[in-house]
DNA sequence: GTGACGATGTATCGGGCCGATACATCGGGG
DNA sequence: CCCCGATGTATCGGCCCGATACATCGTCAC
């Protein structure tokens, strides 16, 4: 479970979290990626991400427990916080890339934490996606080209519709990869950021909208 | 795993096959959908999907296995043909519609068959799809919107490219469900085919490619 | 001929992730 | 005061994947 393990240290490095709360934040950051995720998943990951030591129960007893008084006992909420050794961990996975790095879930994770990495790694991945994006665009005009009158109308209308989708990315990761080249994009190069979030705006001459 | 089930028993009413051979077609037919799939997968699958009845081992003694003398005795191959209860089955999975026929998977298995439902049918998911995509679209625009000062530029451009995808396969189910009202696409009806599938370019009026 | 090799073919195992479900608390409106 | 929707944690069965193992077939080189 690579990625999710991953989408939450990058998300816990951000601020201390509990359960709920990180799922709504994975939500808003993972929206474009994949559905909701489940809590039959979250929980059990972030047992395990505890056991292996990269978080921690951060106890509730931090800032906002003491400057609101317990008018209303807060309930049962778990708050985590990553451990230096999760820190660590995040480092090595954002940059280890393998066949899972490519497919449709890995690349949009590591792509949500683009901003987290070097330059060389943004670029390695992204070209790589397009390597396997290319072979599916392959295999797909191969099946419409020798095998369309095996099959019926609706189904040559989903392999187009599907050939499309992998075209479209493709000229997307040209830009992209163009634009990484071109120096426009941000070069983070050294050991990343310590603790908080870059500051909004230091990213921002990524875009280009045609 | 009512998607595969489909899959599989759609595949097996057009001819009986072993698994490797399954595996291959599936691939063919549903390559635009899902990568392709796993024999893990695969091999538990058919074993379930016999012991429930649906299809049995056709024993290899079929028609080319006497058409062609056992020169080189074919290897323990196993064939699996489909039932009368598997083809009942088949007809109830595909024209029953709950949520998940509108997910990615889903909708990908469904249309794939379109060709074996009836237009009530298919308008109906069709238009489930639509305003399944057009929830995760909003939802996107949403955040966009919304959380847009908090997350980095790549992260928003993951975002942005999610949108352009949700909208694009909006545009496109409309035009397809235009094109199932409009009558241009073939109206099956009845209790569908029987055994073989239906005569080539049967369904051909359907493409209008822009 | 024979040995190596790639394609064909069946099978299992551990583990990630999901959907359904259960249950408890909080805040606010009727 | 009570109900209800949002918040919040947790478990369970089951699908599906990737890795792995193993056996056979056809063929090409030597």
């Amino acid at each position: 479970m690579t990625m999710l393990e991953l989408a939450i240290l990058g998300l816990l490095q951000e601020s201390p979290m509990h359960g709920y709360e990180l799922r709504k934040e994975l939500n808003t950051k993972l929206g474009a990626i994949r559905a909701a995720i489940s809590y039959g998943t979250l929980y059990p990951t972030l047992r395990r991400l505890q056991s292996d030591g990269w978080i921690t129960e951060a106890g509730e007893t931090s800032a906002d427990a003491e400057e609101i008084p317990p008018l209303t006992t807060r309930r049962g909420r778990v708050v985590y916080k990553i451990t230096a050794e999760g820190k660590e961990r995040f480092a090595d996975l954002l940059a280890k890339v393998g066949p899972e790095t490519y497919d449709d879930a890995g690349f949009g994770v590591h792509f949500a934490f683009f901003a987290r990495t070097d330059r060389a790694t943004r670029l390695r991945i992204l070209e790589g996606r397009r390597r396997k994006v290319e072979e599916r665009r392959e295999g797909l005009r191969d099946v419409l080209a020798r095998a369309a009158e095996r099959l019926d109308a609706y189904t040559l209308e989903l392999q187009r519709h599907g050939l499309d989708a992998c075209e479209r990315e493709v000229r997307w990761l040209e830009e992209l990869i163009a634009n990484e080249r071109s120096g426009r994009a941000p070069d983070i190069g050294g050991p990343q950021v310590e603790d908080s979030p870059p500051p909004p705006g230091s990213a921002r001459e990524l875009p280009e909208r045609p």
